[in-house]
This record gives structure tokens, C-alpha cells and sequence, in this order.
DNA sequence: GCTTGCTCCTGTAGTGACTACAGGTTGTAG
DNA sequence: CTACAACCTGTAGTCACTACAGGAGCAAGC
């Protein structure tokens, strides 16, 4: 398989899987004898979850961290638990604060309609730190 | 106040206000005798916004969109109502997929039992195609 | 055997939203 | 007067890609 195969197999941009390894995150693959790059279904597997794990938000060290501990199956898992959790906490502060802003919006698109003057409190409601 | 005054109250680093500047999200300060640029309250609210709009995962365009919605002059009622619907909808989109983050890590989270990671829930949904 | 066109290669540069640093000026406290 | 903090401009680095230039390999059709 070269990477033009890998790339539809796993709906990853060619370029994004050079990136990919030049970032350490996929193996440097073996080559054929004109140069191009040899790929094989442990590849498509490890990509399907690089871009999982990227599409959650983990950043690339995040995938490095979660990659080397996949490869340790007798180690503990509280370090996959920990980023897990880190980034569920993200996840679910900028809920909070997207729920508030669309209270805001569809308030002020509410009372445009009824044709009232909408005092615009966007700044208001950004600046209500839900901390 | 001055530039630094504006960082601490703000909380934003003196380098990304100069930057929001050549950015055209904040204006372009009054300057003293010396050069240095002058701020007042209005900005440190106006910084205010653009930080929780960014962190809400905005972009800049977005954000220059919302601060001129914010600053429609009450006659436009229409045209502010189409902004803020148009904002609506990219709000909804963004909660929809935060919603779908959130319950996938928190499942991941959940089932974790924190023993070795062969048995990784978190490991292994990542390793689980979402589709 | 030659041309066309696809896929691949490397290397560099661009993107957005910062962030850091170099090298210089101004303001203030001891 | 000196030390040092705060400011200035301008450029370069970061992350995670993405795009492109310029070239090579290969397969099919003429």
C-alpha cells in the first residue's frame, strides 16, 4: 500500500500523513526501491487513531503520550485516564459558556423580531464569566 | 492607563493586544506625548469579549462580526437580527459537537478503571472507528 | 518509443492566532 | 547618575496543518 492508498483508507490528507511523520507520530515507513513510502494495515489502524484522538481535541503530544501507552499494555492507565479527563474539562467549560451565549443571541434575535429596540448585551454576556 | 494596565486588568498578554490591534479587533489607541498607547474602560471590556468569544472558539472574523453587531445602531433591527441569527446557528453547530465530545469522554472517562492498559477504555475507543 | 497524465518525492512557504525575542527609547526610584 | 522597569518596532518561532514548486517514476494509449 503507498500513501495515495492510506490516504482514502484513512480519510487523511497525503500531506497531513507526511506531516504526520515528520511530527513522530507515524512511523517512518519502509520504501520501495523507487523511493515512495510502503504502508500496510497496522498504519491505517494508527492513523483511524491519530485522527480520532485529534477530532476529541488532543493536541499531538496529547497522541504521542496516548500512542506510547497503547504499546505498553502492562503499564498503568491512570496517564490515559488523566488526559482523558483533562480534556473533558475543557470540553464541558466552554459548554457552559457557549450555552450562555446562546441564551444571549437567540434572546436578542427574539426581540428583533417583536420589533423592539434590542439593547445588545453580547458584550455583557461574554464578559459574565461563568466561573 | 497604559498598555501593561490593560494586560493585568484584562488578563490578556501585552503581546496579543498589540497583535489584536494590526488585527483589527481593537482600535488604534491614542498614543502620549512619548508614543505609548492609551487605553481606557471600554477597551478593557472590548478585550473582555474578544477573549471569551475566542475561547468559545470564534475566530477573529467572528469576532469582528459580533463587536459590530454589538455596536448596530438600534435602527438596523434587520440587519442586526440576521448577524446574530447567522452567530445563532454557528453557536448551535458548535454545541451540538461539544455535546458529541462530551459524551464520548465521558464514556471513555467512566469506564476507565484505572487498571493496566490492555484493558483501557480510553485507549481502546480511541482505537474504535466513531462511525 | 514517445507522449500524456497520474502518483509520488523533497523542500519551502503560507495560514491563523498567537508568543517570544532583539535592539532601541522613555520614565522613575535610589 | 545609574539601574531597571515599561514601553516601542520589527521580525521570527510555534502548532497543526495545507499548498505549491519543481522534479522523478510508472502505466496506458498511440
Amino acid at each position: 500500500m503507498q500513501i495515495g492508498d492510506l490516504s482514502r483508507h484513512a480519510g487523511v490528507n497525503i500531506e497531513t500523513i507526511r506531516y504526520y511523520e515528520r511530527a513522530g507520530v507515524l512511523p517512518v515507513p519502509a520504501r520501495q526501491g523507487n523511493g515512495r513510502r510502503i504502508y500496510g494495515e497496522a498504519d491505517v489502524r494508527r492513523l483511524g487513531f491519530i485522527r480520532h484522538a485529534r477530532d476529541l481535541g488532543f493536541d499531538l503530544q496529547s497522541v504521542r503520550t496516548l500512542l506510547a501507552l497503547q504499546e505498553q499494555p502492562e503499564a498503568s492507565c491512570t496517564d490515559a485516564s488523566r488526559i482523558a479527563q483533562a480534556q473533558l474539562d475543557e470540553v464541558e467549560r466552554r459548554l457552559a459558556q457557549l450555552q450562555s451565549l446562546r441564551a444571549e443571541l437567540s434572546r436578542m434575535v427574539a426581540e428583533c423580531r417583536k420589533g423592539v429596540v434590542a439593547e445588545c448585551r453580547v458584550i455583557e454576556a461574554l464578559n459574565t464569566s461563568p466561573f
